[in-house]
DNA sequence: GCCGTTTTCGGCCCGACTGTTTTCAGTCG
């Protein structure tokens, strides 16, 4: 079983024992363990096989043996018992705004409501008003959300930024701005996000508020005051704007970058040291004053941890690292010195060989694999194995004419149903760089794709595995596979798994990522570019490796050509590249 | 239900807002 439903039943717990009035402290246990069974790199399931389920934050025997129960039975036995008595319909009631766990049990016991169909039926016959806590403003409220039905969509991170960008950047147009940053989940550089948290130090806030209402990139504003504004986006995104004095602006944009996660657990160490943490100040108990700070590094430094860099704000171990100065120190764009995944004309890019060349000289790499679609299935072009054989006289043709940057000749071959690639391996050898990739059969079974995928990696001549959960953001789930395994072979056979870039596809997932590196897998970060204009989104991938917690030394292409070719598992004199 | 450079028991983050209330519980981020 997969760790996001071995997850998912513990957030149905949580709220079960929620809806069943327990202690909110067990509720948060649960709902902590779903967090970290879910963020965790390694099969959750395997590990309770091997008895170290409580290796893991959050798990102790309790929960650990509700696991055993889980893979054994296929359900928790104490989650059964409350579902008799409370209706599947109720935790649906729970995500209405307003509604939350305690107000949805008067509705139960006063109205029998336990499902949205019967909160929709009692609502439109004026019957919430007969339940205590309940008048004419939570009737309107309960209509207008069932309305709007389920909550907006979530944007993905590259038009996140785009938009939250150009509202920055026409803030700090403005006289009265002193500083202005995006926080929340954009500035942690997540898969997505959900709203746009701005956060800004002024020196008139209402001037600052009413800017924010004119700019150009909101649709509209709903409020707007001297503590800040809200307003929606022409894409529908809502966008929070707080404004504070300088003095507290590194309280605030620590705060508001979150994550909730993040906060919780720095505040909970902090009340240990006499210390509580809040957007405004930190304030210390022994001396009753508050501590505003200008500059967030200093919120840090005051609770004895290292400044912690906003890709690793997840609850995820990195205040414990901060305390003992021990973080990562992460990837940046700077450390890439190639891309080892495109595309051109040849298969479905957009430009030439020499013109990728150009674009990736002029991004200041070393060398740049050229990788085309392979000969089974259709992007654009099909490659078939002559096509590849006068690619690689293209490539090296374009080498010659390009002084400054090594071409390599390479391939994305498509990964069949039985785990054999798609070229014969004459052809194949014939190349400098090979991504083996999965572009067909999606709904294979769990055990039959591993072994697809091992087969792949178990090939001589595969450098490389492109995106390799096939997930696309919001869109589409990964394909059924034991990571353990798909890491282990990794491992096992020195093929690097690529972090793909494509901001649709942030493919390997940042907790698989830092799994797999955990495990001794060395990655790769490509831009899987399909044009020269989308050569730079090789940052979405540097983002996932650094909220991976990479250093430079685990990702493959950090090293110069040489030193990756000696790197890799195929013998590294059976290919010179051309230049 | 979890957890321990104050604890193996007694704690467990912070503040704003809302609607309904007569002083605040519940919800939200």
């Amino acid at each position: 079983m997969r760790n996001a439903e071995i997850a998912s039943h513990f957030d149905e717990l949580a709220s079960l024992y929620e809806l069943d009035g327990a202690s909110s402290y067990r509720v948060v246990a649960y709902r902590t363990a779903a967090k970290n069974i879910r963020d965790s790199g390694a099969s959750v399931s395997e590990m309770a096989r091997q008895g170290k389920a409580e290796t893991l934050p959050g798990i102790g025997k309790a929960i650990a043996d509700k696991i055993g129960a889980l893979l054994e039975q296929g359900s928790i036995p104490s989650a059964d018992r409350l579902k008799e008595r409370i209706p599947a319909g109720l935790v649906e009631v729970t995500r209405i705004p307003g509604l939350g766990p305690k107000r949805t049990k008067v509705l139960y016991e006063h109205l029998g409501i336990g499902s949205l169909d019967d909160l929709k039926q009692a609502a439109e016959q004026g019957r919430l008003d007969d339940v205590p806590g309940f008048g004419p403003k939570a009737r309107d409220n309960v209509l207008a959300a069932l309305e709007k039905g389920p909550e907006t969509p979530r944007v993905l991170l590259d038009q996140a930024l785009a938009i939250g960008g150009e509202i920055v950047d026409g803030l700090r147009d403005h006289p009265a701005v002193l500083k202005a940053e995006l926080a929340g989940s954009a500035r942690r550089l997540a898969d997505s996000v959900k709203d746009l948290d701005v956060v800004v130090a002024a020196s008139d806030p209402k001037a600052v508020a009413e800017a924010f209402t004119a700019l150009p990139a909101l649709e509209s504003v709903s409020v707007s005051g001297e503590a800040g504004a809200k307003g929606t986006t022409h894409q529908g995104l809502p966008v929070d704007l707080r404004i504070v004095a300088e003095e507290s602006f590194g309280n605030l944009l620590q705060h508001f970058t979150g994550s909730g996660r993040h906060n919780e657990a720095l505040r909970t160490t902090a009340v240990r040291k006499g210390l509580h943490v809040s957007e405004y100040g930190v304030l210390d108990d022994e001396s009753g004053t508050t501590h505003a700070f200008a500059d967030e590094q200093e919120v840090y430094a005051l609770l004895g941890m290292s400044w912690i860099e906003p890709e690793l704000r997840e609850d995820r171990g990195e205040l414990e690292a901060a305390r003992k100065d021990a973080l990562p120190a992460l990837i940046t764009q700077d450390d890439l010195r190639g891309d080892l995944h495109c595309h051109t004309v040849a298969s479905d890019g957009r430009n030439s060989i020499y013109e990728m060349a150009l674009a990736a000289r002029e991004r200041g790499y070393e060398y740049l694999a050229i990788t085309d679609h392979s000969a089974s299935h259709g992007f654009g072009n099909d490659v078939s194995a002559d096509e590849l054989r006068r690619q690689i006289e293209r490539v090296a043709e374009a080498g010659e004419k390009l002084e400054g940057i090594t071409l390599l000749a390479g391939t994305e071959v498509n990964v069949m149903p039985d785990g054999r690639l798609d070229y014969d391996d004459e052809v194949l050898a014939a190349l400098d760089w090979i991504v083996a990739s999965l572009h067909t059969s999606f709904r294979m079974k769990e055990a039959e794709m591993t072994a697809r995928m091992i087969a792949a990696m178990e090939h001589p001549l595969v450098d490389a595995i492109g995106h390799p959960t096939g997930r696309l953001i919001g869109r589409r789930e990964p394909y059924a596979l034991d990571i353990d395994r798909v890491v282990g072979a990794a491992a096992r056979t020195g093929t690097f798994l690529e972090i793909n870039a494509n901001p649709n596809r942030r493919d390997l997932p940042d907790t698989l990522a830092r799994g797999a590196a955990e495990a001794g897998v060395t990655l790769v970060v490509d831009s899987d570019a399909h044009g020269v204009d989308t050569l730079h989104k090789i940052s979405f991938g540097v983002a996932t490796a650094r909220r991976a917690w990479l250093t430079p030394e685990r990702v493959a292409n950090t090293r110069s050509w040489p030193e990756l070719d000696r790197l890799r598992k195929r013998e590294s004199s059976a290919s010179s590249p051309k230049t």
